[in-house]
DNA sequence: TAGTGGTCTAGACCACAAA
DNA sequence: TTGTGGTCTAGACCACTAG
């Protein structure tokens, strides 16, 4: 029924999920696993870790004991923080025509700060790159990246700059993020922040701070985003997690 | 060697982050999950939920073909934004003294907003409490909690809303949070709020709109809070999710 | 009491990394 | 080549919910 990659959990989830979507079950309730296993060809432990995944999407939910319901409320939510990977990606997810800018880019020492949350000593040359994002033509994400440049080939041209920016480590550095460490953090657009953003200058924004880390755990690059709060509303699903 | 309840998996994660917090992983390598099952004498399955619950929490990394690994990094951060449960419990793993104060406290009318959100007719009577969350006596998160009253018993204290609000919902309410659906929006610190926070006014801060609900998935709770950036730094770990 | 999800096992095979 | 984590299976038993 189903072949092998994608694994077939991530297969199952998508089929499950996609039959969600066609309202194939319309009372909100979803087969039990052992009849979808059946159905889908694959051993029940396949059928549930497609489910756990789905629940942590916040697309079901189960009742021990009950079954397992579709989330009405969680299959509606976009932009979870928790899952943003691309900005260009979550725009889109909202429906939104993504565009970017390149505002700035210089290779130049790296200021403290910066050297520290890379690890690399202070003066190290380093790429610092100024984006915004659009969505629609508005303008709603400003971002600072920064990334050492003995890190990257250096052949890139200024139009690569353009690249979801996973992209341009892989192509230019052959370099990987695993995870970001983020930090929320409120802040008031000022001057240059206000007029990119096109925003009052005083308004409230969120901002993150956060650390990319490679699959060796090792940083590779520091990036400061600020949304417009107005178009761009993060969300977040919040559980207890003790089992 | 391992009892039931709670799951062999948790005994297993709570044994191996203890392991890593003794040091006994001098190379910042753990062993080898058959190992572990061994030694341990349980399933490697069960040892493998336990890393994986490990690895979402930023203890570990792993590394296909290569081997498990401490995440030194991960294993620092404290407030991670989805996994709080409490503020008790949020304040108390930053190493402070955490106390709550009742500001204000009242049955009256759902506002338009919170009938909404809770998905009940405006004007039903409805909890609501103030809460200031203190940290070694400092004021750092202040709380607006609504409950619609016909989900309590009514026979509590001014004392019992002191209570953490999920102990709180269940012991008068018989009711149990499942999940919240929180959104992150930027505010100014306002009057009222700047004075309570005992920040200067138009500090900007970071505020949780939320929702709670029930294991069937009913609004049992609209709650809003406000941090004080300087002393609860809101963290978060973001990953690829493709697989 | 019947049916559901929750946990756990033992074992197989695969993909990948390092020596 | 060896050893690691990644995926998947088939089956067992438990805990819980609902009729």
């Amino acid at each position: 029924m189903l072949k092998r990659t994608p694994s077939l959990t991530e297969q199952a989830k998508l089929h499950i999920k996609q039959m969600i979507l066609d309202d194939t079950f319309v009372d909100g309730r979803i087969p039990a696993e052992t009849d979808l296993a059946i159905e889908l060809g694959v051993s029940r432990t396949t059928i549930r870790d497609a489910l756990s995944r789905l629940e942590g999407e916040g697309v079901v939910m189960r009742k021990q004991g009950a079954g397992t319901f579709i989330n009405e409320v969680g299959l509606q939510i976009k932009s979870r923080l928790d899952e943003i990977w691309s900005y260009e990606a979550m725009l889109a997810d909202h429906g939104y025509e993504a565009s970017v800018h390149i505002l700035d880019h210089v290779i130049r020492p790296a200021p403290k700060d910066v050297a520290e949350a890379l690890d690399i000593a202070t003066d190290t040359p380093t790429l610092e790159v100024k984006k915004l994002f659009l969505a629609d033509g508005k303008p709603v994400i400003l971002v600072y990246n920064h990334i050492p440049a003995h890190l990257l080939s250096g052949d890139y041209t200024d139009g690569d700059l353009q690249l979801p920016v996973y992209t341009f480590l892989w192509e230019f550095g052959r370099q990987q993020i695993n995870h970001y460490l983020s930090e929320i953090v409120p802040v008031l657009a000022t001057g240059d922040l206000a007029h990119h953003l096109a925003v009052q200058p005083n308004t409230p924004l969120i901002s993150f701070h956060e650390v990319g880390y490679n699959d060796d755990n090792q940083p590779i690059i520091k990036s400061t985003s600020c949304f417009r709060d107005d178009l761009m509303r993060l969300r977040l699903i919040r559980r207890q997690i003790i089992k």
